[in-house]
DNA sequence: CGAGGTCGTTGATTTGAGTCAATGTCTGCC
DNA sequence: GGCAGACATTGACTCAAATCAACGACCTCG
């Protein structure tokens, strides 16, 4: 298991690297080595834009279970996925909760409407983060039109992803829901360079059925049904591995 | 009823409005006295900006039940509502359907992934549309920041509606989610500058079922419900009169 | 190493919404 | 004006997933 459990004491920045030159443009800078940066907003910038992007950057590492920000906190940072896994997510008044998603390396989080933050976000583990001042940002996206088209990009997409979940949520059985999630976790694992298989799902049985529309006991039967069926093998570490990938292609559409 | 009926033959422009000057700024500019302009992407662009993008739109008007486009076609033109009410839904191989959201004058649409659209779209009544050729409106978002800037706002907003529609489809009962819905419109419609009360819901109950992720017996069973309540009142014309703000609010909560 | 806690699995039962079926209502058209 | 077809409502019954309940596996910490 990679670090599930219990958050730090308030789960805020544990350590913000390169504080000795907190504003300074770095020779060696760590956005140009930066491993997700072909995959998130970063990407695509000159050295020029990235350097003025590094001066209002600052990087935090979270431990699991850690919240990063509450809906309706005032939003006054956007923050960048370098390592790790964040679940964001809504409450209802009476403690339902719905995972509007999860989040990987080279993802963007921290969507505000109005000054505040449309959502609650939480590390499912041990996670690093690039963090923005919305303000500093903002200014930088009017002065380079790239940073904004990066911007513009990474939202439509995830509101692509947002419709494909309104798909599943509102019309696909629970079998369709746990196979459809498998695929699309090993493709997005395939895009950030990781193997397809087996797919890593480092988080609880609660947070999936809170993703799905389902509950912990249904999202549990679910799996061994598909471990039965011999489509799936559950493996130590919250490790799934697809053993077909055809038959669960098949299950995800509903036949 | 205002105008839920058949489809015109094929469904294509029925009429382009200004096509005597296709491609010139005209002095008496339609943009300028467009009544849903102020919540549009056109809002708070410069006359100069306004014009080039007048160079560029071909209006239509569509009857209600029309085509728009399909999921999957290549995505040519983007849309920006002006009048009626559109659909936009994705299906299943099986012809399960999920309405990803109802569109009024001042929404956009024609999102696509890659070079395809990525859901269907519809008329729901007589409907009127800008179309913007993709490739010009692109060279226009590079040259006018502020335009970008304007879609990038339309298209978080959007992301922030899909978001509580995940909500609304993963955790809701029915009763809530017919609630929601009619508090959402009811909103909505206001912002657009008409009366909250009554709401217009020119849909049929299939649609709203496939949006709310219901059948149709569900969602008649469940305004019965509400209307036996005397929460709300079914009017001629598909108007809902909503009798009791407070109570459908608790509703939507789910008390 | 054992106690307590969280998480996951499995079983029995309930229930909200789906399905199947019939009837009612509206509307546009001939 | 009346007929045809689409849409809406209502009822009876079914079923997939939720709920309630127990137990097992694993981890942390004293």
């Amino acid at each position: 298991m990679q670090g599930r459990g219990k958050a730090g004491p308030i789960g805020v920045a544990v350590s913000e690297l390169g504080s000795a030159m907190p504003r300074q443009v770095q020779p060696d800078s760590p956005c140009a080595a930066c491993p997700v940066r072909p995959l998130s907003i970063c990407s695509g910038l000159t050295l020029d834009e990235l350097g003025e992007l590094e001066r209002i950057v600052a990087r935090m590492a979270l431990k699991a279970g850690a919240p990063i920000f509450d809906e309706g906190e005032p939003g006054d940072h956007r923050y960048n996925l370098t390592g790790g896994c964040v679940k964001i997510y809504k409450l209802l008044g009476d403690g339902r909760r719905q995972i509007i998603g999860f989040l990987f390396p080279g993802d963007f989080l921290g969507l505000a409407i109005g000054d505040e933050y449309a959502y609650s976000a939480e590390t499912v583990v041990d996670t690093e983060l690039c963090r923005f001042p919305r303000p500093a940002l903002e200014d930088l996206m009017n002065r380079f039109p790239a940073l904004e088209n990066r911007l513009l990009g990474a939202t439509s997409n995830e509101l692509a992803i947002a419709q494909d979940q309104m798909v599943l949520l509102g019309r696909k059985s629970a079998k369709e829901k746990v196979a459809t999630m498998l695929l699309t976790f090993s493709r997005r694992a395939e895009k950030r360079g990781g193997g397809p298989n087996p797919v890593s799902m480092p988080m609880t049985r609660s947070d999936i059925g809170d993703y799905l529309g389902l509950t912990t006991e249904t999202v549990s039967r679910t799996f061994t049904q598909l471990k039965t069926q011999g489509v799936i093998c559950l493996e130590p570490g919250n490790q799934v591995r697809l053993k077909n990938l055809e038959t669960l292609e098949e299950l995800a559409q509903g036949f």
